[in-house]
DNA sequence: ATCTATTCTGAACCACAGTTCACCTTGATG
DNA sequence: CATCAAGGTGAACTGTGGTTCAGAATAGAT
């Protein structure tokens, strides 16, 4: 197998910069952003962003896989505190919660995530957020304080649905308004 | 006043027809349908479509007045019934769930709405649509079944953030799962 | 039937955003 | 230090889609 040369260290610091500029960019001008604009935020020529992501698209899903890494590492924490012994149904509500809150900071790359559709988004991580929500979800049965037929395509649902352009009173009364469905107001009979 | 004489007759019908095939594109290939396409699909020149609406931005929102229009007829319909003997709180969720169902055939109607922001949307109609919608709430907080504090900015802010891109499974979850938010499981005390 | 203001037509115009490419720069290898 | 391919540059290209406008057509009044 010929191995390939070891690419440039230039060319990774290039691509550090275009990722974290792009990701700025667009979270600050909405995914419509052109490439122009991300370039000279990077400090970099256009055909240098061509370079590394062949289309734009490719290099909007680059940013948002970034953020889907985020999300999943806020989930496996959350999970972490729960085996610590903090209530499993709190730490999936405050979970919904931060994720909401920081997408309103990200809006625009949700509106992203959106506009590429059921594309791409590296299965691999996805699959690592969904696999600590689904591990929250049914800790919080076991306590009996989620209702019994919540799945993780509820939580993405909600994610999804989300008010994340709307002002932080609305995105607090949305949570309120939602968090019903999910928890057991009334506990099984004992207790 | 100088009295503005009466528009053409074919004016009128082709005002029309325009508004007519902008729906229909608009509900089948998005808010980004080309204004070529529905011109052809009026049977009439692009230039006839800025003869009626001076940008493309006033066609949409036409479009979508004419929809917000169809929703307040629905929830002051609703509202009728309800004189007549239904269920508030039932009227108030089937009304929600029939907005949901039919703007999942016009989603993008809902995307345009979107697309458009805070922008004009006649606000007599609105606030027609809205008027009916916080009767009925009012009576279902009457009979005790939904919640003291449920206003109509809830309802808006359900239905801005329905999953109308979603398959109907997902759409009825989205429902379930957003009911119990409205409706008190538990009656005061009484009864 | 004639006439004119209104409306229609559609090719052409324009601005913008993604993309390409011929040429220059530079990091790494020997 | 010399060499050269990987990488960078940015002006120019391209395609798309909203918008315009001079001339043709026509409804409605006389």
């Amino acid at each position: 197998m010929s191995q390939a040369r070891a690419p440039r260290a230039d060319a990774v610091r290039n691509r550090k910069k275009i990722l974290t500029a792009a990701g700025e960019q667009i979270t600050a001008h909405g995914p419509d952003v052109g490439m122009d604009e991300i370039a000279a935020a990077a400090g970099v020529a256009v055909g240098t962003l061509y370079r590394h992501f062949p289309t734009k698209t490719d290099l909007v899903a680059a940013v948002v896989a970034e953020y889907v890494a985020r999300v999943a590492d806020d989930a496996e924490a959350a999970l972490e505190r729960v085996t610590g012994g903090t209530r499993a149904a709190d730490e999936l509500t405050a979970f919904l919660g931060r994720v909401v809150e920081a997408s309103a900071a990200d809006r625009a790359v949700k509106a992203a995530a959106q506009a590429l559709g059921a594309e791409p988004v590296d299965h691999a991580t996805e699959d690592r957020a969904g696999a600590a929500v689904a591990a929250l979800i049914r800790a919080g049965q076991a306590d009996g304080d989620i209702h019994p037929d919540v799945t993780v395509n509820d939580i993405y649902l909600l994610f999804s649905t989300a008010p994340t352009d709307q002002p932080p009173a609305a995105r607090n009364r949305w949570l309120t308004l939602v968090t019903p469905g999910l928890t057991t107001a009334r506990p099984p009979a004992s207790s």
